[in-house]
DNA sequence: CATCCCGTAA
DNA sequence: GGAGGTACGGGATG
């Protein structure tokens, strides 16, 4: 609906909702309004595939439609003639997506929510008095799809019904409450959808037993279904023990799984609970502890929580083989019989306890301790994953989860400097001694002493099978030998990846947790984490964060630079590799980060610029006279220059490659500007901005970060830009868009300012992108050779690139966001325009001749 | 340290 | 619907 967001759309085949329109016939709604305020308009949800525009309009051209209709055929009055003639007009806008027939609730406007019933969508009026609680819910149970200012929009998948069940929420409670929050009753279908979802969940569940893996549940009929299915069944191991119904020695089912007095350290509970202890008074049973979760659970539901009565005595199981772990669990998510992971940590008497909490003075943020309440939620630790945008304190979360459980525990990251991040964020906030926190890397092998610990690695570290070390193949050994009652998977997104996904199938680990930022990929493997880790526990608004100042305030902006006429002839000659050097290098664009940066330094801010193509980094790095990293500066540079950055007010600005977005721990900034953003990447726009959302508030405005996109008119990039900015657009971020920088011109020193100088900037790029195209260079060993040009055979044909372009029914429209949608105007006059035989400056002239005959000799 | 190889993102 | 062909990091090795 939001353009093509493929990827992240979580369990989207799984809508079994017919497309028929046959409710019109069959249900008398439309007969109960007989007050004209309920035109049929207002209950038109504003349904996919049409734009606000529409709905303005159906609600215009609904005025005077009359409550009855359709089945008085045989009145055969005007009235109802002029009638049917109106539906088929509005019908015919809305095409299948006229839900004008569902029945309005008399005291509507008070209740926030609409509900589609074909696909499962919930669109929230997210002004409304009670939109933070209805948001509350609609997190648990759905997905958040797009969530600007005003209209927030949400999608039940099975996957998210899953989550919601394993939070703790039961199947009538979900239904009870979207009906009570709904202007519309909720749908027959999706009453349907939700009953059938649910039933089978958490029924069954894996377990870690004596380094063994069994597949559990308390209905034995339920592994009889699921051993029906071949694939189970072959990854089922026989073992000598009673087969079918293993009581389970340690850690089964004794009794109900409410919170008890589980306290999540850092939180107000537990300062609570301190303050008891101080005043002599002894822990009061069950203070806070169980009720937390039940008010947190009626704040929002308005009904008290049954107390849930699983667990009979028996509990039944069958092994399985652990190499086969992530086949049977993405077969049992297939079989709708989704294995929750539940850890009952405080009744695992197997693995040794670790000695390990919060210092005093640690204190969780409210956000935080959500998320991890929804871990906690009934006193086990849950597996699953828990999206924060960057600089809202993940690695907090992640530590105070470890001192939860309070059990050995596998920290895994994407490299080897953010493995030193989180160990010294682990002595920084818990009272862990350096002997307990071992770290794994390619310099590093230590274990921790004692029989419990903490160990911190990278995915590639545990995932490489092959070529080891000795000292790593021990290590290893290490791992893979012993049980892990908690493994953190950092920036969990890179997870899905073939290499990575082996990690979680070789460490033992009772209770997995995912950290990220960004739950997206370009591809469609982010649905596969439902399985390999847990449903989605929480996500984070980051309109709420900012709004309550855990996180930056961010402008987002996109700068259009017109092309000069002399790149954009040569763009449009130009075969496609060629083509974005040369709009990564418009004069125009250089002169607008120039101004930016001059603009920005005189603020005080600290400005990191971005750009994806190294050539350009260091042609706009070496003219502006700033320090610049890319993957080629040495570990030495680097260090000097990001201390610079940090320390030095002299160094306000530095040039950052692509090193800039992962592993490098950039200092703090304020502005963040990219010259060059290829291949719309949404998760690498959204990392970059994260980092600049650290930043600390400003009182003297309302903003206090700023995000620019250097984007050249007319071009490719424009393109890639929309659809790189679609999740940031999704979290609420409206992108203005600046086509002209005032006091631009008079800008003192301002590069390329002459014809001449810009056509000398020309020619370099052309002859650069020529010498790239020599063959056998190679491209990491050339320091000032033009390190690659991303290409790609479909780059820049029309219609090649589905989805990018933002459609008419996307409520990101609303956001602001309906003023980047671009598409090339008249592609064939641009072409034209290219074909005509002007004039080309004479610098040209030798080298088209050269082209030219290197085609010829090429063709021979 | 440079070099290889491999893996990843998009 | 899928490969694209590049910048980068990590690990192992000499």
């Amino acid at each position: 609906m939001v353009g093509k967001r493929g990827a992240e759309e979580l369990g989207d085949s799984s809508y079994p909702f017919k497309r028929s329109r046959n409710t019109r016939d069959d249900d008398d709604f439309v007969n109960v309004d007989d007050d004209a305020e309920n035109s049929a308009a207002d209950t038109s949800l504003v349904p996919r595939g049409a734009t606000i525009k529409f709905s303005a309009l159906a609600r215009k051209l609904a005025q005077t439609r009359k409550p009855k209709d359709t089945d008085d055929e045989k009145d055969g009055t005007a009235l109802s003639a002029r009638q049917r003639k109106q539906d088929s007009l509005v019908s015919h806008i809305f095409m299948d997506l006229d839900f004008s027939w569902l029945h309005l609730k008399p005291d509507h406007s008070s209740r926030p929510l609409w509900i589609s019933p074909e696909d499962g969508h919930i669109i929230l009026e997210a002004f409304s008095p009670i939109a933070e609680q209805a948001q509350d819910f609609l997190v648990a149970i759905s997905e958040p799809v797009s969530r600007p200012a005003f209209i927030h929009e949400y999608k039940l998948t099975s996957y998210s019904l899953y989550a919601a069940v394993s939070v703790g929420l039961q199947t009538e409670d979900i239904i009870e409450v979207l009906n009570r929050l709904s202007k519309v009753p909720v749908p027959e279908s999706i009453v349907s959808f939700i009953r059938e979802r649910t039933l089978s969940y958490g029924k069954v569940k894996l377990v870690l037993k004596h380094n063994k893996y069994f597949v559990e549940s308390n209905h034995p009929e339920t592994l009889q279904v699921l051993l029906k299915d071949k694939m189970i069944r072959e990854a089922r191991v026989h073992t000598q023990v009673a087969d079918n119904s293993i009581k389970a020695a340690t850690f089964t089912t004794s009794k109900a799984p409410v919170k008890g007095n589980l306290v999540i350290p850092g939180t107000r509970e537990a300062e609570k609970k301190k303050e008891e202890a101080a005043n002599g008074k002894g822990p009061t049973p069950a203070a806070g502890g169980a009720n937390t979760d039940a008010e947190l659970f009626t704040s929002v539901v308005g009904v008290d929580a049954d107390e849930v009565d699983e667990d009979d005595e028996n509990v039944h199981a069958f092994e399985i083989d652990d190499a086969k772990i992530d086949d049977v669990k993405k077969r049992c998510n297939e079989l709708e019989y989704p294995m929750l992971e539940e850890y009952d940590f405080r009744n695992d008497t197997v693995n040794a306890n670790l000695d390990i909490d919060l210092k005093p003075s640690t204190v969780i943020r409210p956000y935080q301790e959500t998320s991890l309440s929804k871990m906690f939620g009934n006193g086990r630790a849950r597996s699953g994953i828990i999206v924060l945008p960057c600089g809202a304190g993940k690695t907090l979360v992640g530590i105070t989860a470890a001192c939860t459980i309070k059990k050995s525990c596998l920290v895994l990251c994407t490299s080897s400097v953010s493995v030193m991040q989180w160990k010294q964020q682990f002595m920084q906030w818990s009272n862990i001694t350096d002997r307990q926190v071992a770290v794994f890397t390619a310099d590093q092998k230590e274990k921790f002493a004692g029989d419990s610990g903490i160990v911190i690695s990278t995915y590639s570290m545990v995932a490489n099978t092959h070529n080891r070390s000795h000292e790593s193949k021990k290590m290893m050994e290490f791992l893979t030998s012993r049980e892990w009652g908690f493994i953190l998977l950092d920036e969990v997104h890179v997870v899905p990846a073939a290499m990575f996904r082996k990690v979680v199938t070789t460490i033992k680990a009772h209770s997995k947790l995912g950290l990220t930022a960004t739950l997206v990929r370009e591809d469609d493997k982010i649905a596969d984490l439902n399985y390999m880790i847990g449903p989605k526990l929480y996500e984070a608004n980051w309109m709420d964060l900012a709004a309550k100042g855990h996180i930056a305030n961010v402008q987002c902006a996109e700068v259009w630079c017109p092309m000069t006429p002399e790149f954009y002839r040569e763009y449009l000659r130009e075969q496609s590799r060629k083509r974005m050097l040369l709009y990564c290098m418009n004069p125009r664009k250089f002169q607008a980060c120039q101004f930016l940066i001059k603009y920005h330094e005189d603020r005080g801010d600290k400005i990191i610029v971005f750009s994806d193509n190294v050539f350009a980094l260091e042609a706009y790095a070496k003219k502006l006279k700033k320090p610049y990293i890319h993957g080629g500066t040495g570990q030495v540079e680097r260090m000097r220059i990001l201390q610079w950055f940090q320390h030095s007010p002299d160094v306000q600005t530095i040039f950052l490659s692509k090193v800039g977005d992962t592993s490098i721990d950039l200092p703090e900034a304020t502005c963040l500007i990219q010259i060059s953003s290829h291949f719309g990447s949404r998760r690498q726009e959204a990392q970059r901005l994260g980092r600049i959302l650290r930043a600390k508030r400003r009182n003297d405005e309302g903003f206090n970060a700023f995000f620019y996109s250097l984007v050249s008119k007319d071009t490719q990039e424009m393109f890639y830009s929309t659809k790189r900015q679609q999740f940031l657009i999704d979290q609420g971020y409206a992108f203005k868009v600046i086509t002209h920088l005032d006091g631009l011109e008079t800008l003192g020193g301002l590069v390329y300012k002459t014809r001449d100088e810009q056509i000398e900037l020309l020619s370099s790029v052309l002859l650069a992108s020529e010498h790239e195209a020599d063959p056998g260079t190679d491209v990491r060993a050339g320091e000032g050779d033009l390190a690659g040009t991303i290409t790609s055979k479909d780059f820049g044909v029309p219609g090649k690139m589905p989805g990018v372009q933002r459609t008419g029914g996307s409520l990101t429209a609303l956001s602001g966001g309906q003023h980047m949608s671009y598409v090339e105007q008249n592609k064939s006059a641009n072409k034209k325009l290219a074909r005509e035989a002007a004039p080309r400056h004479k610098l040209f002239a030798k080298r088209d001749k050269e082209a030219a005959a290197a085609r010829k000799a090429s063709k021979t």
